[in-house]
DNA sequence: CTGAGGCATCGACAGGCGTCAATCCGTGGT
DNA sequence: ACCACGGATTGACGCCTGTCGATGCCTCAG
């Protein structure tokens, strides 16, 4: 005897969660976050005492290449993290907090926290 | 000539920011999040009613194999997300709410809005 | 107009990651 | 003891991504 359906592990199929849409809309913000440059280089320039950078400031104390630097910018920048004003010569970037606490309030377990 | 002295972008080297080494531990947390399929696990299991499931009940709302959820799982648990429990047959997971908080709380600009 | 410098883009390469099919391990029921 | 089933592991494959050198664009100085 199978003890009826006793020996399922749970009552049912788990249902709810996030769509699948928005799980690959959060995941691709994170992933922009997921990168030890990228963190770094959004680490520098909210320390700056200005609130931002340009990329020939950040290239010294990554230790990466400019056109690295560049790449990761334009990411940080696409996924709404940062903001990016041309200066004259200079590119400055600025950091963009609003994005951070929307990517925050919506990781699973984060909104019990609030 | 006009080394140096001339027409800088900002007053001086940037310094601050995060370590290299914090840095690389901070985005392997965020990598383990920076998945759709390990998103909707967090929010599967948060949602469950008991706050705790099993493989058998994962694979059917994810749409994928018994191997990548078993896999997902244990970078998962690896990142200090989940807790693994054998009871049994079954393997259950469930949520370990601290570590998410501890990343959220070493996320540059997080610091500024606490 | 011409030169120089900051920054973005392109092409290429190496490494990592997500996914599955096949297989193996452990547990529990008969 | 044997078998059935849940779950983890392995190996392989394809895609994505981080990195660099080279190059092009744009702006300012002379």
């Amino acid at each position: 005897m199978d003890d009826g359906a006793g020996v399922r592990c749970s009552a049912g199929p788990l249902t709810g969660g996030m769509s699948s849409r928005a799980a690959a809309e959060l995941a691709g913000r994170l992933k922009a976050l997921a990168d030890p440059a990228r963190l770094r280089l959004l680490s520098l320039i909210a320390d700056s005492p200005s609130g931002a950078a340009c990329v020939c400031d950040l290239t010294g104390p990554l230790g990466l290449s400019q056109p690295t630097v560049s790449h990761h910018l334009k990411v940080l920048v696409d996924a709404g993290f940062l903001a990016r004003e041309k200066r004259g010569v200079w590119a400055w970037y600025s950091a963009q907090p609003d994005t951070l606490a929307t990517v925050l309030a919506e990781l699973p377990g984060a909104a019990a926290r609030v």
